[in-house]
Formats: structure tokens, C-alpha cells, sequence
DNA sequence: TTGTAAGCGTTATCAA
DNA sequence: TTGATAACGCTTACAA
């Protein structure tokens, strides 16, 4: 148990760095030279020790993946567009989340990061964590999913462009009063709400619509905060006949209340969400679609470049597109209602 | 840039052997030696190699995740369960899928797994795949979660259970004409596939009801599988009242057939799922619970005890509780309809 | 194109 | 309790 380089090389009578060179492709080798090796190194069932070679070369061929959550459609997704991107490249994929209340007594992912990866990627991690700056003063190739910070290389949509779509698709449907089931109350901490807030309000003022303060309610991206922003929305004097829900989850919440309520999406209140999570199609959401998995796989490519390329290439920031989907959760506004 | 555990055994006025002791807390160092490298190494701001730790101790301090899919619900919600619980344990988390149709020219796990972790997690890899035989044979620490293999260690739900208590629910609510969503058409391939059909049957054939061959449909474990399934029991020429779906996204599926024939879930057509998936409360629908963040925290922490014990620690296998949640989506066999 | 040999930064054995 | 020092298994100048 433990065949190393060294009986690779005597069984193929040639000496070690022959054996690393030919086995990692290098340029300098002899073609029959390398299919003894290659040879050799199959027969005695050789595996290279991942350690030693990250030792002496002082490269480890992994990429930290840094996320809030797991278990949420939107990590998942773009988790899984960085997994394929990095197992084709060859790449140990490190995870690890950040920021999670419930572990309070882990350690902070930027020591653990330090001599153990090439590169980090972070997916959506509020812009003001300060275990965010950490992971970002580690002097890693580093980029962000779905946010930016500073000039750090990024991938996301245009939040503000999405808002003002969703704004502009009920406006066009004739709503006059629409509610805005945003994040977080107070100082908005992630580019996608605050973008999206703006995007809100500049379609509202084109079109010449009141901004009225009790119609933004926090839903906090969660399911339960939707039901409760949406709660909050129908107990108002004078409700909104339409809410634009910075999420597909919160609109889902959402969805939930006006059912509790004895009211139909579409029909009573019109509801636009943004994700194209897996669910809107089936819940007839009307959505603004983000490329998720495309975003997790761009930037971990992006990535793969900053990695391997000796001199740093700085990379620069993209914007994917977005597009409106219609369905069933929104309509013209009803005049009866 | 590259402190090493020399120059803080410089700075301490030790030799490095004692750092490295005192900086893993053995037992053998005196208190003040160890409270003057501590203080020498946070000065100089000093952070172990770990590739050096590893290469020379054997150890590589993480445990490979392998996984079919990673943006599903039971598989990403296993993992968060994973997640937090190996990174409690200061173990690193190797993230890899395994079987994914979209990515054919990858390296299989089993050879990237050797010399590079100290322990496996396998979730729910159907049993027949070569490769999850591949990964077992490595002889490595390993659990399985969701499935069983020969007398690997896993952490599973009594599957046979969960079938018979979702079938009977749906007896006792009067129902005789009861539909089966399952997986795959012929051979089974998965435990919980194969558990879960078999609990079926014994239910039924208690209660003397028929098993009706074109009662079971596939649905692939997929929500549009799950509509499809669904749309070809309806078009049947005498309907089931009632479909036991082997998971809650099949159950959306089956919600969605009929909701686009004009049939209302519960109304018409009951429903039952398996899984107590996020979205089931939302769409009432009746499902057995499983544990599925739990059971990636405990087989996780199973395989720790065995990664951490020098002896042979032979784990064994676990069976977790299921319950069924009663929603709107059964109810009592309509007689008009 | 190939070989020699000096690291890479720890851990672990053995003395002291 | 501490210190020397030999591994650990590979990569990479540098030489040949």
C-alpha cells in the first residue's frame, strides 16, 4: 500500500522527474519514453499523492466555494453550474458556508482559505460581511456571484434592469397601486436589493406612480417572509392590486397568503417574482429569469483563468441577461376588485 | 509571504518540533512554552501548510461528498446537513457528482478519491452503478445515505414503511382505485425505489385491493416525470382516486396534470408524496416526512468516528423515523366523482 | 531529452 | 518536556 513516483520509475527505467514530467504532459518527453511510463504507472495501479505534489509545486488545484446557504434553489443552482465547471478542469471543489447563524462557533472561512486553495469563489454574500472583506484582503483570485464588490471580478445580473422589467410589466398591465416585498428593512446590504429597489422606483416615477411607503414590506428571500410581507399588504386600507417580489421564493409565500386570504393570484392581486426558480413554471408565476446555473459556471470559469495563468490577468466583471416570463400571476388590472 | 513553523520556532526560542506540538495541543508541552509559540506564531501572523501537515502525517483532514445531482431538494438539503457538520470538525468538504448524463468525459471519483481524503459520503447513488462499487472498493471509511449497499454503513428511512403508511393512508380514507408514481420502469435500482414499491404492495394486499399493472407508472423522480406519469393515469379509462407518488416533486408533477385537466388535488384526485420537501406545505400537499438534513448530519457524523479512530471502528447502519403529514391533497374517496 | 539533487514545510522517532 | 533529524513523495532548477 503506497506505490510512489519512485516505483514508477524503476519500473519503467527512467528517472523520477522523467516520470513527473511524463505523467503531467509535459512538453520535454520522448513519446516512446512517456508510453513506458505511461505504461508503468497503469500496471503498478500508480496514484500521484496530492499532498506531496501540492508541496513541491505550491499550487493545490482546489477552488473554495464560499456560500451562505445549501439547501436554497438559488445556492444550489449556481453551486452546481461551479461543480461541473471545476470537476471538467480538474478541480477539487472546497465547500464551505459563511455567515450561517445557526454555527456561530466555526471558525471564519479566511484563515482556513490561506496556503489551501488557488482561488475562491463566493456566492451572494451580503456586500457588508465582514467575513467577505476577509476572504477578499486573502489576495486570491477571487469572484463573486450575484453581487459585486468594489472592482473584486463578478458575475450577476443587471438588478436594477430587472426591477424596473417587473415594475414595467404591471404597470403596463394598468396597476396603479403596486406593493414591493423587498428584503431586508433598513440599510440594504446586497447589491441585488438594492439594485432591484432602484429599478422599482425608477419605473414608478417614469410612469408617474406614487411611491407610497406603507407598500414596501421586508420579506427577507424567504418563503415565510413573502407570506408575511403579503399578510401585511392585504391589511392595508387600501390594498395594492399588484406586488413585485424581489424573489420566486417570497413570491411563493406571497402566493400562499392571498390563498389564506380566499384570493387568486392574477386574478385578484397580480404577483411578479424574479429567479425562474424551478417551481414558478409550475405555480404559474409570472418571472424575471436569471441564468443561474450559467452564472456558477462563467464565474468558475472566469476563475479557472485568473488561476492558471501566471501573470494576473485581472479579470472583469460580466452581466448576463435576464428575460421576463409571463403567466398566470399576473393580469390586467381588475376593475371590479 | 510564506511564514513557516521555523520562523516561529525561531521567534519562540524553540525548536519546530515543539511548535508543531504545542500548536496541535499534545499533551507533552509545558503550558508556558506553549503560550509563547502560541503568541509567536499570532505575531508573525502564521498559518500552517497544510499540504506539508499532510504529506507528512498521513492525513489529509477531509471527507469527499459524492452526489448524483446537487440542485435538488433532497440532495442539496443532505448536504447543508453534511455541510455544517464536517465543517464544525475543522474537516474539509470535497465536493463531487458522480453519474451526471451532462458530463460524460469526466474522470470518475474513485481514482481522484485515492491519497486525498480520509473518508466518503456517498448520497444516494442508485445501487448498481459501477462507480459507487468503484468508490466502496477503495476500502476507505464509508456511508451511504439513502441507499444500502451490502453491509456499508448508511443512514437511511425504513422505505418499506413509508410506503405502506402513504398507501395505507390513502386506504383508509375509503380509496380502492389507488395509483402508483414510482421511478424507473424494470429493474429497480434503488433501495428507497425498490422499499417503497414493496410496501405498496403489502398494503394493498391486506386491505384485498387489486393491483392493477397499469396503475403504476415511472415518473423518474422528476417533477415533469411526475406530470407525465399522472397525464397518462388520467387518460385512463377507469381513473384512480387516489396516486401514491414515491416523492413530493413527482407530486407536484401529478398536481400540475391535474390541475391542467380541471381536477383538483384532494377534490378529485388524492395525492400523497414522500419527502416533506419546502414546497409541500405550500401546495398542501400530504407527504411522509423523512429527516433528509438529519440524515446528513448523523452519517456524517458516523463517518467521523470511523475517520478518527485508528482501530476499525465497523459503523453501523441507521434507520430514521418518518412521519405522515396530513394536508389538503387527500381526502376522503369522492363518490360522484 | 534525461538525470541529479536540492528543496517544499510538516510530523514523528529517538535521544537527551 | 524538548531537540535533532530523518522521513513524507513530489517538482524543478541545473547539468549532462
Amino acid at each position: 500500500m503506497g506505490i510512489t513516483i519512485r516505483d514508477v520509475a524503476q519500473a519503467a527505467g527512467v528517472s523520477t522527474a522523467t516520470v513527473s514530467r511524463a505523467l503531467r504532459g509535459l512538453a520535454n518527453v520522448d513519446e516512446q519514453t512517456r508510453t513506458r511510463v505511461e505504461r508503468a504507472a497503469a500496471e503498478l495501479d500508480y496514484v500521484i499523492s496530492p499532498s506531496a505534489s501540492r508541496l513541491a509545486s505550491g499550487r493545490t488545484g482546489s477552488v473554495a466555494v464560499i456560500t451562505p446557504y445549501i439547501a436554497r434553489w438559488y445556492f444550489s443552482t449556481v453551486l452546481s453550474g461551479v461543480e461541473s465547471t471545476l470537476q471538467s478542469a480538474g478541480m477539487d471543489l472546497l465547500l464551505m458556508t459563511v455567515s450561517n447563524p445557526d454555527a456561530q462557533y466555526r471558525l471564519p472561512p479566511a484563515p482556513r482559505l490561506r496556503r489551501r486553495v488557488d482561488g475562491v469563489l463566493v456566492i451572494a454574500i451580503p456586500t457588508d460581511d465582514p467575513q467577505l472583506a476577509d476572504v477578499i484582503n486573502l489576495g486570491l483570485p477571487t469572484s463573486l456571484i450575484g453581487v459585486s464588490v468594489g472592482d473584486t471580478p463578478s458575475v450577476k445580473i443587471d438588478d436594477v434592469h430587472a426591477g424596473r422589467m417587473a415594475t414595467q410589466h404591471l404597470i403596463n398591465l394598468g396597476h396603479q397601486r403596486i406593493g414591493l416585498i423587498s428584503a431586508a428593512p433598513g440599510r440594504t446590504r446586497f447589491t441585488a436589493e438594492f439594485d432591484r429597489h432602484e429599478g422599482f422606483v425608477e419605473a414608478m416615477q417614469e410612469a408617474g406612480l406614487p411611491l407610497v411607503p406603507n407598500y414596501e414590506v421586508p420579506g427577507y428571500f424567504t418563503t415565510t417572509g413573502g407570506e408575511q410581507a403579503m399578510t401585511e399588504l392585504l391589511a392595508q386600507r387600501e390594498r395594492p392590486t399588484a406586488v413585485f417580489c424581489m424573489s420566486d421564493e417570497m413570491a411563493f409565500g406571497a402566493m400562499r397568503a392571498l390563498r389564506s386570504h380566499g384570493l387568486q393570484p392574477g386574478r385578484d392581486v397580480s404577483l411578479v417574482g424574479v429567479d425562474g426558480h424551478d417551481m414558478s413554471e409550475l405555480l404559474e408565476l409570472t418571472t424575471i429569469e436569471q441564468p443561474v446555473h450559467d452564472m456558477g459556471r462563467i464565474a468558475a470559469e472566469a476563475l479557472l483563468v485568473q488561476v492558471n495563468s501566471d501573470d494576473g490577468v485581472d479579470a472583469k466583471s460580466i452581466v448576463l441577461p435576464t428575460r421576463l416570463v409571463v403567466r398566470g400571476s399576473t393580469a390586467s388590472v381588475n376593475p371590479v376588485y
